[in-house]
DNA sequence: CTAATTTGTAAAAAATACTTGACATATATT
DNA sequence: AATATATGTCAAGTATTTTTTACAAATTAG
């Protein structure tokens, strides 16, 4: 699973901390996730694309093998 | 959380456990997420819209209050 | 350069997703 | 009606995600 959180984020110029509290997770959790750590809940990454108002689909991407 | 996977299976004409079993999972797992029980990983949510050859946000729909 | 902010990381605990096995109910087939 | 197939559900266990606390490293601002 690769994500476009990092550019998104520049996009809208916030941080790790405030795309957490936009989505209402800790800060480490968007860490994780924007470096690919693990895969979060469906729900937590359609809240993610909605901040970035794009969809799931263009802000993750599932890798060969998934 | 809301999703169309019954309507998408009908539409293939698949049953749970076809499903479950293209996408790696337990019958189980995919008649409680089918049931709105609980949200999948993303990963997984991914996995299930490829099925049906259709984008996340169009299977998924986050709620009210999500 | 120094201070402040942001990001990376780690470990333990809590919460949630998923599995397996089993059985009950419902829907379809003959 | 009887049989087979599909769906619903439960409980106990495993796996994964998320939180919390804490600190180190990197980047940005003054």
């Amino acid at each position: 699973m690769t994500n476009r959180i990092r550019i998104e984020r520049a996009i809208l110029n916030i941080t790790q901390a405030d795309l957490a509290e936009r989505v209402q997770v800790s800060r480490q959790t968007i860490n994780a996730i924007e470096a690919g750590k693990y895969s979060p809940t469906l729900a937590l990454g359609m809240k993610i694309a909605r901040v970035f108002d794009k969809p799931v689909d263009e802000v993750f991407q599932l890798e060969e093998g998934d």
